[in-house]
DNA sequence: AGAAAAAAAGCGAACGTTCGTTATTTTTTA
DNA sequence: TAAAAAATAACGAACGTTCGCTTTTTTTCT
């Protein structure tokens, strides 16, 4: 699976995007027309993210977000009550885009090593599509009250769960060494969170996001799948 | 090299570190009494680690860090000048940290396998022996300054530059396979980070630091070195 | 088709609160 | 007793949010 593959496989245009955080918030969000509501919202969640790329949430004042916007102060609150609920919100939202497509890829009755590199290579390709979305769910979980941070983390421990099932499995099928599967998937997503938490640095090196989940996908399958030797051990 | 052995190898107590942030901000700590004033930058630097783990250096203010340290606000300001200088001596501290334990371990005539093995262990177990120091860097490092955050950048640059060039000295010894380097260090960073960044979840499934390295060193070779196959096959 | 009225969207000043910091006073230490 | 350390109150600035007013868009009426 290519990049390219992936980016016909899912919906996620920012409109589109946008267009479920207003379908999804409608109790909060008062603006009448969707449209002219879909507009405002990308410009607003693309100031967000900006910002806070280089200051972090708590340092963006509304002030900040409101000449980034283009929106007055008082035209942003129809569509979030707080700066506590536009954390939420993207929150959530973040967090549905990628439970969406993992959903999506996690699926099939191929080989085990095929869905593993499916599962990873998905994850990869999808945090290059929403970059600023990844990097805003790492970074800002921790301006969560305890309950919704504990949803992140059991969003983490959910795809992790879902390699380890994997690996559990390709190991039963005899493709898969017997490893701590539970220690494997969580280097995976230590690798997949090394590209979207480091832009700058792969960027700077020209590496695209095929050459590095290409380059991932070989390094697990080294520590992984059985080796020939292993096979004449035995 | 155990995480037992690597204690016995480094002065990293909080005291000692205490002492050295003291002998290198004297112009900006007011405080004649050495002792008095170790003590009490034990107290703040252990109430800021506290707080910014839960909500982040901007989220925190100076009021949390009063009550937590102990400390009045009138007595922390000898100490630093500001709330953003309190920042930069934290951040430099630890990176001068990192540098050091660094220096002591990447030299070495052993073997490029062995040399390897070294330096990523005593990162992790430096990251373990220190871990708010490192979490704070990495989750703070945002806050600094454009030029300041230069410096964290190249920190981070160096230490894969080491990485990288063992990973060529082995290739040329015949040790280590043909690989993109410059990659395969990344992808050990983030391996490394993950133990410091995800502190919770290791604990959570008593994981040992030991367990860990290891764990990360046998991935690591699985990858790199040069196999029997392979020698086999030429 | 155009005007008027109503609804929706947007603006910006002001509110009450919290912030980082300082100056002065008080307490502790030697 | 003097110096050092600590405490406290207050300052000016900035914050998140609200509210009344203005502008724009849509609907209704002729």
């Amino acid at each position: 699976m290519k990049y390219a593959d992936f980016l016909n496989m899912v919906d996620d245009s920012t409109r589109a995007v946008c267009r479920r955080v207003y379908a999804e918030n409608k109790d909060t969000i008062k603006i009448k027309k969707e449209e002219t509501a879909i507009k405002n919202l990308e410009k607003i969640l693309g100031a967000v993210f900006d910002i806070t790329y280089e200051k972090g949430f708590q340092a963006m004042s509304m002030r900040d977000l409101s000449r980034r916007s283009g929106l007055s102060m008082g035209a942003m609150y129809p569509y979030f009550r707080s700066k506590e609920e536009l954390l939420g919100i993207i929150l959530r939202q973040g967090r549905a885009m990628l439970k969406n497509v993992f959903e999506k890829f996690k699926t099939g009755s191929e080989r085990p090593e095929d869905r593993l590199e499916k599962v990873i290579k998905a994850h990869i390709f999808l945090s290059e599509r929403a970059k600023p979305w990844f990097y805003f769910m790492f970074m800002e979980a921790k301006n969560l009250s305890a309950g919704e941070r504990k949803a992140i983390l059991e969003s983490e421990a959910y795809t992790e769960a879902v390699i380890v099932e994997i690996l559990e499995a390709g190991e039963r099928a005899g493709v898969f060494r017997k490893r701590r599967h539970v220690l494997t998937a969580s280097i995976i997503k230590a690798m997949q969170q090394e590209w979207y938490l480091k832009r700058w640095k792969y960027a700077r090196r020209k590496v695209t996001v095929d050459e590095y989940a290409d380059y991932v996908i070989n390094f697990v399958n080294s520590f992984c799948l059985v080796q020939n030797s292993d096979m004449e051990a035995n």
